[in-house]
DNA sequence: CCGTTTTGTTACCATTATGTGATATATTGT
DNA sequence: ACAATATATCACATAATGGTAACAAAACGG
């Protein structure tokens, strides 16, 4: 159950966006000031804050070191808009101009959300990085192109981290328990694998059983 | 930052409002009769005017048509409060009767605001600008025509940049849980897509899986 | 009602992905 | 060191996949 700070000096708006919020499963506390944010930033852990950047006494953005590590919805009139903000939208922030939908509000909560737990969901091993969502791979900044049967073994291996894998425990998870053909297939692929993200050493050969990531 | 124009010919009170707007963080200017408020419409464009409707010489009302456009809140003594005014609650307009506490009025110039302004959330990539509000598409300022389900695709898309969907996925969220078709549909929308917004790259290809917008 | 637009499907083609056999190289146990 | 076994590498036939155009059906608008 996602927990959600709300601050926002209007209750009114305020309880809305609670309501909203908890009808599609989202537990949510709200404050109305600066003050009460910090306590409660000090006794909960939140996983999204939406933060109302014009607060009484102080600006929402005064605020936002009370907060790191928890992406951030901001939410602001649209003369208060600026490029701070428009910049904000591919991190683990965004922004969002009031009046909104509350259905818009939802939505974003949703990818802010997704979006932050995706980051801590990269896998990174001497200069590759696995982005198992995106079905991306990156070597030293540059994209790998990898097949999709080369991406599952690779995303299988990731999961099965430093475990000897064989090859038939590879065929099963990453061709399908009905798949029929050699395990030298596994062979083949382990190695376009090694080529491709220059894993020689990473992808450990486990004779006689199988191969493990080793990191 | 919102710019407010105040037309109010005592001095005093325009500059206690103007106080007031500064600190919730309006920015202002004062005007003291018609012929100031002209010169200040004709020199920049305000978000939101104040407007005395007992001004020395004419009355405020005479001064609507400076201003179409721009909301407006008419300030009035009590007993110049009649049934034109009352009317007003509800448009881009408002009215707020002297004297006033200057908290309702900042609450009265923030709610006016909010419900003038259209909440135009753009998402641009490459010359190619989507307004998910208003449904529609630019390309280097140029309208392009998508059809509805080419738009909700997008949609959905935007929605998801940077990961990876399945043609399942995109046919239960841009087509509906209970379509029943091809998944071959979406490959062909994804086409058309790619060809109006000249989106060869931007749409990649993840095969065996689907498509994916990359930003 | 009919013409137009939108939408979904089909068939065909080019491209890519994949599994496997042949062969070379490496590892292991004695 | 040597034989036995296991793994790596290469090349290629074939299967799978996505792009595309053309078409059919459905929805829309007057």
């Amino acid at each position: 159950m996602d927990q959600i700070l709300i601050v926002e000096d209007d209750v009114n708006i305020g309880n809305l966006i609670q309501l909203n919020l908890e009808l599609v499963g989202y537990k949510s506390h709200l404050c109305v000031n600066g003050i009460e944010m910090k306590q409660a930033l000090a006794k909960n852990k939140y996983d999204l804050i939406l933060l109302d950047v014009m607060l009484p006494g102080q600006s929402g953005f005064e605020l936002i070191n009370s907060c790191e590590g928890t992406p951030v919805i901001y939410v602001t009139a649209k003369g208060e808009l600026n490029d701070k903000l428009k910049g904000l939208t591919l991190g683990a922030e965004d922004y969002i101009v009031k009046p909104f939908e509350m259905m818009e509000l939802v939505a974003r909560v949703k990818v802010v959300l997704r979006r932050f737990r995706k980051d801590t969901q990269l896998f990174q091993l001497d200069g590759v990085t696995v982005d198992q969502e995106n079905r991306t791979v990156e070597k030293d900044g540059q994209r790998i192109d990898l097949t999709p049967r080369e991406f599952t073994l690779l995303s299988v291996l990731i999961d099965n981290r430093n475990i000897a894998m064989s090859r038939e425990k590879l065929l099963e998870v990453a061709w399908g328990w009905d798949f029929e053909g050699e395990t030298k297939t596994v062979d083949v692929h382990i190695q376009r694998l090694r080529k491709k993200l220059g894993w020689e050493k990473q992808i450990q050969t486990v004779t006689k059983i199988g191969y493990r990531l080793e990191v």
